[in-house]
RNA sequence: GCGCCCGUAGCUCAGUUGGAUAGAGCAGCGGUCUUCUAAACCGCAGGUCACAGGUUCGAGUCCUGUCGGGCGUGCCA
């Protein structure tokens, strides 16, 4: 059960009754401060004032009219006429205790099940995967969890550049390489540095205007379906895939063979997506490419000029915005998709904000599909500049994960030297990619973020790290105590200001994953989780749980701890991070 | 030129549809291990929310302008 949308289902009904307008909401905000309650109506100012009268009077007649009695203490108001609710704890007790026997923690699966597809990682399939693909791989993987946890359909789509003129270099430089070295050996060493294979191919194509020429005849024959030509791109292809899919298994993301829905996907249909664009009228030509004007792209460009959505080259070309027009209609039409978020940087806004227009215009998207751009910033370095390697080369993401192991295992060496390296190993994985993508995903994904190893890997603050140490230690008071988890049933009573700060906090993960999944914003629960780990660690130091006073109060205390292990181990689960038993 | 985003403590960042005295963490200072993991906890200090107006019961949040920064702005993705 969501506990803020209940207050807010409850008191907006109170308020009507109360006479204010139709639509206003209770506004229930978490308070700030502990002596205005957990939590605050802030509705009865706003409807006050356009009732003209005394909001305290409004908050009054509202109270007059509305029986919490059985989720909080009796309701207060104050201030110029705010509500302040504070949660009963005989409410928190028993609401713990039905949780405690929830997989789902309490989570409510919607009424209506949505189907979500998303679009995300995406990488480039010409080059190696590197710390550009992070975020989106990262934000996204954390989306879907969360959707999927509350019960919605989620459809993953790894949307891969597996498609276009890159790939004429390639075939060419690789066909060079076999006709040299017809065993291939020279191929395949190339082929294990990727990122070196790109770059060579790269430096012949600028300099070999011969070389330049055959990339591109390449392209041709690949577009016309040249089966030789072909079975080259899908060769390379498949060994691209392959060096992808050993980056998502180490980073630990769902995205699986499956998942891939790549760029060449779409080719048969991106001609029927322009000529739809042209039956449906709004297809223009302009300098020899074919466009689509939108009119709040009127006079946006350089100059004053109309900025055009372009779905086919002069050359006869087509392009991303084509393909992202023809999987919107791939995605509603054969995923069913009801809504459909597109993790990508935020550099990008531009490029949705058009296609969604041109394909609602077209008649592409049916009105009651949600599109979203989920937009996020720049990976900085310390000296807040694109992050690169000193030489301002691209960061590999399998080195990023191998030095973030490696630092992690340094870390847990240093802290505990007389484990046996296997194990520090194992830590350091779990640690070490935890940080990584803990980091990233703490930070409000809108903003550019500054990568800081130091940071990522410290002990304290918001941190994986500190996550994953407050897991370890709630868990070792059941080692500590040798009994099982299921031994800790019974009544849960809330006595102490700890506990029950502690069991509101757990109370508020339902209402807290419902606001990741509208808003997409992993942070939130980042938040959270650092909030509960900061109550339980109060609660820990406050309250003695092996060594409480009574039997009854030891029970309880196991199971507030229970709760919070679970919680805490599921909220990092949904954000694709891993957990210990110990530390 | 135009469009979008940003400017919050020394640093890195939160701050929900406008709500009460703007919060964390690092760094700094000072306390806590014979007592459930000190990879921890507690306390102190640190702010003209870039600047100037405006809207209103109330503005970090909304509007206008200025300054500063980032990104984008027709055949890459």
């Amino acid at each position: 059960m969501n506990l803020k949308g209940e207050l807010e289902t409850r008191i907006s009904e109170a308020l009507a009754e109360a006479g204010a307008p139709p639509g206003s909401g209770a506004l229930i905000a978490r308070s700030n401060k502990p002596q205005f309650g957990h939590y605050q109506a802030n509705g009865c100012m706003a409807a006050a004032k356009a009732l003209k009268i005394n909001p305290r009077e409004l908050a009054r007649k509202v109270l007059d009219n509305l029986d919490l009695s059985d989720i909080a203490e009796p309701l207060e108001i104050a201030g110029p006429g705010f509500i302040n609710i504070r949660i009963s704890r005989q409410w928190l007790a028993q609401r713990l205790t039905e949780v405690e026997s929830d997989p789902k923690l309490g989570i409510a699966t919607p009424e209506t099940p949505q189907t979500v597809v998303v679009d995300y990682s995406a990488p480039n399939l010409a080059k190696e995967m590197h710390v550009g693909h992070l975020r989106s791989t990262i934000i996204g993987d954390a989306l879907v969890r969360v959707l999927d946890f509350i019960g919605h359909k989620v459809i993953r789509q790894n949307h891969v550049g597996d498609w276009g003129t890159q790939f004429g270099m390639l075939i060419a430089y690789m066909k060079d390489l076999l006709q040299d070295d017809p065993e291939g050996f020279q191929a395949e060493a190339e082929l294990g540095d990727l990122e070196e294979f790109y770059r060579k191919a790269k430096q012949r194509f600028d300099a070999d205007e011969a070389f330049a020429d055959t990339a591109r005849e390449e392209v041709v024959r690949l577009q016309s379906g040249d089966p030789a030509t072909l079975d080259a791109w899908r060769g390379f292809r498949e060994i691209s895939l392959r060096h992808c899919s050993d980056v998502y298994r180490r980073l630990g993301v769902l995205l699986e063979d499956g998942d891939v829905y790549g760029e060449s996907e779409f080719n048969d249909d991106l001609s029927n997506v322009v000529e739809d664009l042209r039956a449906a009228g709004i297809l223009e030509e302009s300098r020899g490419a074919q466009c689509v004007f939108l009119d709040e792209f009127r006079g946006k460009g350089e100059d004053d000029a109309d900025v055009p959505l372009i779905v086919q080259k002069s050359d006869g070309g087509y392009l991303y915005a084509t393909t992202d027009l023809a999987g919107i209609r791939y995605r509603q039409d054969q995923l069913r998709a009801d809504r459909i978020l597109y993790v990508t940087d935020s550099r990008q806004g531009m490029h949705f904000t058009q296609v969604f227009g041109v394909a609602r215009l077209a008649g592409f998207a049916r009105g009651e599909l949600m599109l979203e751009h989920v937009p996020f910033g720049m990976m900085l370095g310390k000296d807040h500049r694109p992050f690169k390697t000193r030489t301002g080369g691209t960061i590999k993401l399998t080195d990023l994960l191998t030095e973030a192991e490696q630092r992690a295992f340094d870390l847990v060496s240093g802290k505990t030297p007389d484990v046996d390296e296997a194990r520090r190993r194992e830590i350091a994985a779990i640690v070490g990619i935890g940080a990584v993508k803990y980091a990233d995903l703490s930070q409000n994904r809108g903003s550019d973020y500054v990568f800081s190893w130091d940071k990522m890997l410290s002990l304290d603050g918001n941190t994986a790290p500190y996550m994953q140490y407050a897991y370890a230690r709630v868990k070792s008071i059941f080692r500590k105590a040798d009994m099982d988890e299921s031994q800790a049933v019974g009544e849960i009573v809330l006595t102490e200001a700890a506990e029950t700060n502690l069991a509101v906090k757990l109370a508020q993960l339902p209402e807290t994953i419902q606001a990741v999944a509208v808003e997409c914003l992993p942070n939130l629960l980042c938040s959270y989780l650092f909030e509960l780990a900061g109550a339980f660690m109060t609660f820990y130091e406050a309250c003695p749980v092996l060594k409480a006073d009574a039997p009854a109060a030891r029970t309880s205390r196991l199971m507030l701890c229970l709760l919070t292990a679970r919680t805490i181990k599921t909220g990092l689960g949904m954000l694709g991070i891993d957990t210990l038993e110990q530390m």
